[in-house]
DNA sequence: TTTAGTTGTAATGATAAATATTACAACAGA
DNA sequence: TCTGTTGTAATATTTATCATTACAACTAAA
């Protein structure tokens, strides 16, 4: 019941990229030991970002890098980026039809559940990666 | 990646108790068959909505009733009814503590996650039964 | 006080989704 | 050509969700 944590995973791989990809090559190896979650993992996700236009990978010889500046990176963007756009909540999937309410319970909630998502959206819209780096980086100084 | 159906679901029991309970028993057997969940499961959630009491049943008998009015039970309040207070996105178990990054993810992201839970519950709050019978009411006459 | 129908509850099973693992061909540069 | 890496498929493991079976406890009515 609740979001799987690609959200939270692609985040903190691309907070490893702004970090460290002017210093280092960053493979799937290198963000693998970051996160603890597998390498294969790690370059599903690496395809998805590139897919999205927000990291650019070197097949061959390996290393990511960001293809945006990091105030045109929103949450929500990565979210989309490695999530499918499901709806916010499920349905129980057969509802009596011959009933008054099972009849009408998805135009009832539909339009209210998409709306409930919305504001959720709109509110991870507003976090840029931007933000993150710089308070990041002062937790990192202290 | 999404919620459960139970948000759905309960949401669904109430509207069944609030539109036939005053002409019928609303047995577990009869929830179920409108909304084509397990009678069990159905039982499981109206034992759920009873601690937090929205409803009341007779055991024994048979039969559950409403003990709002429903204008005083929002979609909220359902679904932290029949759900567990989770958090909305889950993380990765094990970021690197060793890495600037994975020390610090869960700073960066924690409030920043509830923040945008909050706002999506605070739409689930404006939503209550009373809307939603209204609104299945002028349905129902169509 | 027995009977019938229902709830409360445990235990188990089935299904689906998320994540991990193994394996390897294709690629790019040294 | 060698080395390390990515892209990708196939499979396995783990976890969560939902369904099912079973039955004791309860309540009212016969």
């Amino acid at each position: 019941m609740q979001f799987s944590s690609k959200l939270a995973i692609a985040t903190h791989i691309l907070l490893v990229i702004a970090e460290f990809s002017d210093k280092e090559k960053i493979t799937s190896e290198f963000i693998s030991s970051s996160t603890n979650v597998n390498p294969v993992i790690i370059r599903n996700m690496l395809l998805k970002l590139q897919d999205a236009k927000i990291i650019q990978t070197k097949a061959g010889v390996g290393g990511s890098e960001l293809t945006k500046p990091l105030n045109k990176i929103t949450m929500r963007d990565i979210f989309y980026a490695v999530e499918e756009d499901k709806d916010l909540f499920k349905f129980h999937a057969n509802p009596n039809e011959d009933c008054p309410v099972g009849r009408n319970i998805h135009k009832l909630l539909d339009k209210r559940f998409d709306n409930a998502k919305e504001v959720m959206f709109d509110e991870l819209s507003k976090i840029t990666l931007d933000q993150l780096k710089i308070e990041l980086d002062k937790l990192i100084k202290k």
